[in-house]
DNA sequence: ACACAGATTCGACATATGTCAAAGCATCGG
DNA sequence: CCGATGCTTTGACATATGTCGAATCTGTGT
């Protein structure tokens, strides 16, 4: 479990980092606030955290944080279909959330914590 | 504009700060991570997050922190009608993220940094 | 009581989202 | 090459969400 080869694939729809640009940026004069783009992009990140489901199945892979897990292991813990968790596992991926190894026949998924901290970085310079 | 009275009413669905507990609880060993209840509460306040026009709408806020909007001077900043701005500064009111203060016939909105940063303090634990 | 200004609610609509069963892909082992 | 196993895609469906115009409500002043 502890050597799997390391191809996580990283998504290319979005950048595995946010620029940490905070909500309220003071030194910007806008007076429209946030641009309409940032705002969509960071909405993109949050609405992929916005569902139980999605909360829950990263709750699992943060379980197994060196290992990953499969489809076919995490349905029936979230008493979910496969082709659901499969899709939710696709938001994840898209938003940079989790990242994902083939292994054989079986897919792992995992956690990126680096992205979660980055959603949570941009809350925090929001409101420090 | 610095002397309102201070009656800004505190949201009755949500309780103002989250309990900070983390997405993945290291000192449960519930096989099912987080419970189903936790992830939906979790899953609420980022919902009502995760909207380009309420991040706008936040932002705005976020720039008359003392003094707060209102939903009449608030709709053309954000090229909405006015009854769509009332319906996103509802939902941000029932998750916490904003209170209200009526003055008059105006209602003027302020933003409550505590609950963003309670949400950005359970994202930052999650991955600590 | 009346008219007015501002805010919300209502009704309607289009679009997005979560869910599943069934069909389709991909990889491995004979 | 063929079957088995696991994953994803497709099609369909119900529900939720964002948006607006029109109607309604709420508070102020005359």
């Amino acid at each position: 479990m502890s050597n799997l080869c390391d191809h996580w694939t990283v998504p290319k729809t979005l950048p595995l980092l946010l620029d940490a640009r905070p909500i309220c940026c003071p030194t910007l004069e806008d007076p429209a606030g946030i641009s309409d783009a940032d705002a969509t992009a960071l909405a993109v990140r949050l609405k992929a955290l916005a569902d139980p489901a999605r909360i829950r199945l990263l709750s699992l892979l943060l379980d197994r944080l060196g290992e990953g897990a499969s489809t076919r292991e995490l349905a029936p813990l979230l008493a979910l279909s496969e082709p659901t968790v499969s899709h939710h596992l696709h938001t994840l991926l898209n938003s940079g959330l989790v990242a994902k190894d083939r292994q054989g026949t079986t897919v792992y998924y995992r956690v990126v914590p680096e992205a979660i901290q980055a959603i949570a970085r941009v809350l925090h310079l929001t409101c420090c």
